[in-house]
DNA sequence: GTAAAGCCTCCCCTGCACTGGAAGGTCAAG
DNA sequence: CTTGACCTTCCAGTGCAGGGGAGGCTTTAC
């Protein structure tokens, strides 16, 4: 099938199919005389494994590392384990951090209602932010 | 005081420092005859100013945009409130996506420990992550 | 026969907050 | 007089996952 027919079939753009070969997550396809790429059931399988890998948080590039890991040998089980795990603990943080940042634009906020909006000074910009360190931050979350 | 000071003061990096002024938080400073930028206290105060704001979560665009407001009206505070108000929604949001893929990690991760290695088929190249979409999928997550 | 849709490659753009490096000017100490 | 620290501008790149559009073939439908 061409190229288009398989972005019907998955949900994907022509565009990202193109830049999932590039990136190397999906082998290159046959070609046809007039240069089209060419694609078989094993693209189609292939890139459903990339949208579910996607899916569960793993980056285009260690999708490629699970799939040469496939090519070059055994079953890359214990790597997407591995992967997982790392993932897992990763958000793990994420979430603390991101938690700990809500809780402090709580407290911005509630201290705000009980501020006069008259009262801001010219350096500090606006008091609602104070300069001063608000306690339990952690430096700016990582985005 | 010279930039290299400024940074020393502020923790901040030179090169920081210069692209914080050309993004827009910090105005430029005075010159001194060599062309060597030659900051006051106030640039301090404002330099505080952005990183307390940053870590409440806010992004340089957004400083860029209090810091006019205070500088072309009155106190920015009603405008920071709603930024705090609509970060703490998007907030929510992003910590629920990401409890649910953290949840969906852990389903597969328990999964993946009764499966047999030696199992794999090769167009899904790895069995431990499922093509048919898991339960409780919604899509990547944003990053 | 012709128009429209589809495909090709190529290169640049996005957001976010920086970071690195090149090529050169300035200033104080020894 | 030279060394070295400090400063200047400008250009380019990072990571991540694509998106936009130009300019030009090929295929399909009427």
């Amino acid at each position: 099938m061409r190229i288009g027919e398989l972005a019907a079939q998955t949900g994907l753009t022509v565009k990202t199919i193109r830049f999932y070969e590039q990136a190397g997550v999906l082998p290159e396809p046959a070609r046809r005389p007039s240069g089209y790429r060419d694609y078989d059931a094993g693209a189609l399988a292939r890139l459903r494994f990339v949208k579910a890998a996607q899916t569960a948080g793993l980056t285009l590039a260690e999708i490629g590392q699970v799939i040469t890991a496939r090519e070059h040998g055994g079953p890359p089980c214990r790597h997407v384990t591995a992967l997982l795990d790392a993932h897992a603990a990763n958000l793990d943080r994420r979430i603390a951090e991101l938690t700990a940042l809500r809780a402090d634009i709580r407290r911005l906020r509630d201290r705000a209602d009980g501020l006069d909006p008259a009262a801001c000074d010219d350096d500090a910009v606006c008091h609602v932010i104070p300069t001063t360190t608000p306690p339990g931050a952690r430096g700016p979350a990582r985005r």
